[in-house]
DNA sequence: TCCATATATATCGTATCCGATTAAATCGGA
DNA sequence: TCCGATTTAATCGGATACGATATATATGGA
């Protein structure tokens, strides 16, 4: 049996004309008004670059053993020992309920403690261990800057670039609530 | 209860003084060498910034009843009818595993039509119904430009960077495999 | 002291992502 | 013509995101 599928029969009635040039040349003009395509929009742009990204660092992190997220959690608990899992979600722009299961998964993995805070016990602490320093260190080889096909100054400007985006959106959709 | 919780008692040894500035002013000096912090990546600010535009976008698409990934579905399927689901992955930069159950969600929302090609039994054709493009329509009230706090000329310069990022990314990664 | 409120974390359901696999249809060479 | 290789989409399991909710602890007045 064909994979399970929906409807069947019935004829195709796109019209299918591929005539629009869609290519990846360098100088795709912008489309005209009420015609904004996908690769107009700002926010496809960081979406599919951030898959691209997921992808790239997909063989060094099998290496290592860890999903993207976790990564990123370890790098941001090697800066601060003893964080709660608020202050980690703080840096990472995420809560509880997405991070709670990336550091149980982590510190069943040996990476991390997690432990309540005795003069405070609704919060959580968490430390890297010495294997999750460790893995911060072996993960350093992981320099994708080369991939990014930017000069130093360029990859300097756009990543202030996509800060100064990210914050900017923050404060409005904040200010809209 | 407490919710549910790993190892519980012992204290927090964490050292925990916030001594540097992390704050999100406009000339946070770069680490030093092995000292790379999380906002000096840029695959964090791409993912940090993906989050944001999703949470913006969170309001006006609820008044759609759509999630942001249907949104985008939505929008390139409306550039050409009776796009392939390769095709249409192409675009996203996904694949089926990913786009077939995002369409079938927005074909069982009544916005699109899956049909095997005639042609080809193994291709499935998608047409967005009327309702998908009146779908559209009402979405392109949903404009951020102002949330990004960017000029015109600097958001379409950022978009670019972002995509040729993006491309470089991917081109590198084919390689190495 | 007592209790309503606030805070911090965890849980749950839904919807992506993605690697690996499956299934059907097509293609191509002997 | 036949059959193995290729192509296309779907399925499945694991891991995020995230809104809504639950639970435990802390706080602050009456």
């Amino acid at each position: 049996m064909r994979p399970n599928d929906g409807p069947k029969s019935g004829s195709s009635t796109g019209s299918r004309d591929n005539s629009r040039d869609n290519s990846k040349g360098s100088q795709k003009p912008r489309s005209p008004a009420g015609e904004r395509r996908l690769g107009d929009f700002l926010c496809f742009a960081i979406y599919s670059a951030n898959l691209a990204f997921g992808r790239a660092y997909k063989k060094g992190l099998d290496e290592l053993g860890l999903t993207y997220p976790q990564w990123i959690a370890i790098v941001a608990l090697w800066e601060q020992d003893g964080q709660t899992v608020s202050e980690l979600g703080d840096k990472m722009f995420l809560e509880s309920n997405t991070l709670t299961p990336i550091l149980k998964k982590l510190e069943q993995m040996g990476y991390l403690r997690r432990q309540r805070d005795p003069a405070d016990e609704r919060q959580v602490r968490i430390n890297l261990t010495e294997a999750g320093r460790r893995l911060r260190e072996k993960g350093m080889h992981m320099n994708l800057v080369a991939s990014t096909g930017l000069k130093p100054d360029e990859f300097v400007r756009l990543q202030e670039n996509v800060v100064t985006l990210r914050d900017n959106l923050i404060k409005a959709t904040a200010e809209e609530a």
